[in-house]
DNA sequence: ATACTCATTCAAATTAATTGAACCCCAAAA
DNA sequence: TTTTGGGGTTCAATTAATTTGAATGAGTAT
């Protein structure tokens, strides 16, 4: 392909734009006018084309140079910023960091930690997935995620560290308006398995699905999420075991039902994921709110 | 902000990756190889970090130099296109070129115009959109397309030249199963009025929007499309005028019934539209092909 | 050991960018 | 009409940057 267009073109371009003549441009520049002339014309020779229309008494941009003007700007904002991100990445600052969210953790407990992390570095981006079960180990296997949050019985795996984050206590949750609320004692399995279960669908795409707290023999309704289950647990078209974090608030005011079952399990520990190896600086961050240094200093 | 990546140095990134080493890099760029050290280890100092690691034997980019070539290639790459595009444009071929279809044409009409002059011109976009009546109208006013194919009844304006395009015959569609196919003469409005009226949405944002064949006093169904309309009447939703290019073949295949109306209104002329000005070598080609060039240059 | 490739350094040569003065053009002011 | 002044270009001279070539050391196959 042919030459790229010069960025230092592009800059007196923009300068000429900017301030409205060759020596305006040229004074903004720390430059003598003929110099702006010399960078333009050069411009010019190197692609064959007029970029100003010089035949009234000011210069005056033609349609192709207002292209290069305009796209030009872009490329000058792309370089100068990969100059930036360049610089941080030494200094270890990730250009961008991705975070998933295991199904177990109410994404609005990150929230806060979020705000702080864009505001001390608005030019890191952060994109947060959520995953269920499986599919936050995959996502991080697979290097799609540099960090997992919230992991419940993750598998041992020589190239993951892992942090505790906190405990997951299930609670059995139903409709207020649901019939099994007025069964009054401990529920056992048998009382559960006349009704439909909502279950969050593993996100897994490679790896062995695991199924949460299931019977044998219900009648299943998956969804997608696990804001989906309790909103459909909430509209009465089933029943299922639920986080007790993302649920708290719903019971409080009376839009949830949670209900004593014999089944319950004791909470169950949830970890913090990460490749071993160089830690950026920005998961070094996120793995300090979280909780996760202290614990590694003493390890 | 900082001063730009210079793109001599990506240029050498590119080709010491490309083709392993600085030597053979040196070799490709036709310099000799301490040109390829002068370049990199400038862009080093410029940064001020280390964009290769040279503990070994042979130089190795470090993160923050992978993370510069990677997105420098699409700067590089984004820059020859637009020394190229510029160069288009001041041969008068425009860089882009928008048209919206009116409802009346049937998109699969331009398809064969189209596809040879992507073949012709692969590097000039073209976006095709649809609107139906003064929506296409209003996208030309507005700048948002720079062609607009098939308007009927397009107002008088002094910014805006046109051509004849086609004649557009309306037939009044039924599915074959409606009760209608049984009347067995031309049909009045009394007839018709019974029966729900398929409308399409006119998609004018801001202007006055106008009505197709509409009796007073009947049911309407509005649909967003002309596809939707006619795929509406095939399912027996509703009755209504239809373009006849849009409908021949249901008509033909039997998916369709066509009847006489009384109603029935001679067909009309649609037009081509474009502003009045430069023309651009893109749109004279699509006018050209669409037989917009014969007219004018009889007028 | 030997030969070879890779990369760096440094002074010299070459090439490119910048300056400053002279000049023309046009528009507004005198 | 004649100034006046800003805008832009040209060109030779100067300055800055890149490129070269030769010398050097470091690592790797033979």
């Amino acid at each position: 392909m042919n030459d790229p267009v010069r960025l230092e073109a592009l800059e007196t371009l923009d300068a000429i734009e900017r301030h409205g003549s060759f020596a305006a441009a040229a004074a903004a520049l720390y430059r003598v006018p003929s110099a702006v002339s010399y960078t333009v014309s050069q411009l010019e020779s190197d692609l064959g084309i007029a970029v100003f229309d010089r035949s009234g008494h000011r210069a005056v941009l033609t349609p192709a140079g207002r292209l290069l003007l305009d796209e030009g700007r872009r490329i000058l904002t792309a370089s100068r910023k990969l100059g930036a991100a360049a610089r941080r990445l030494a200094n270890h600052w990730e250009p961008k960091l991705r975070i998933t969210l295991d199904a177990s953790v109410p994404p609005a407990t990150i929230w806060p930690i979020l705000a702080d992390f864009t505001r001390e570095h608005p030019e890191i981006d952060v994109r947060i997935e959520e995953n269920v079960l499986a599919g936050s180990w995959e996502a991080l296997l697979e290097h799609r995620v540099d960090l997992a949050i919230g992991v419940t019985d993750p598998p041992a795996h020589s190239g993951v560290r892992r942090a505790r984050y906190t405990n997951v206590a299930f609670v059995f949750c139903v409709a207020p308006s649901h019939p099994l609320t007025q069964c009054g004692r401990t529920l056992c399995d048998d009382d559960i398995r006349a009704w439909r279960a909502l279950v969050v669908a593993d996100s897994a795409r490679q790896f062995a699905r695991r199924d949460g707290h299931l019977l044998d023999g219900q009648p299943r309704l998956t969804v997608a999420s696990m804001a989906s289950k309790i909103a459909a647990i909430r509209a009465g078209l089933g029943v299922g075991y639920c986080p007790r974090a993302w649920v708290d608030a719903d019971i409080e005011a009376g839009r949830l039902a949670a209900l004593p079952t014999r089944g319950a399990s004791a909470p169950r520990e949830s970890y913090l994921l990460w490749h071993r190896g160089d830690i950026g600086r920005a998961l070094a961050w996120f793995l300090d709110r979280l909780g996760a240094l202290d614990q590694l200093s003493g390890t």
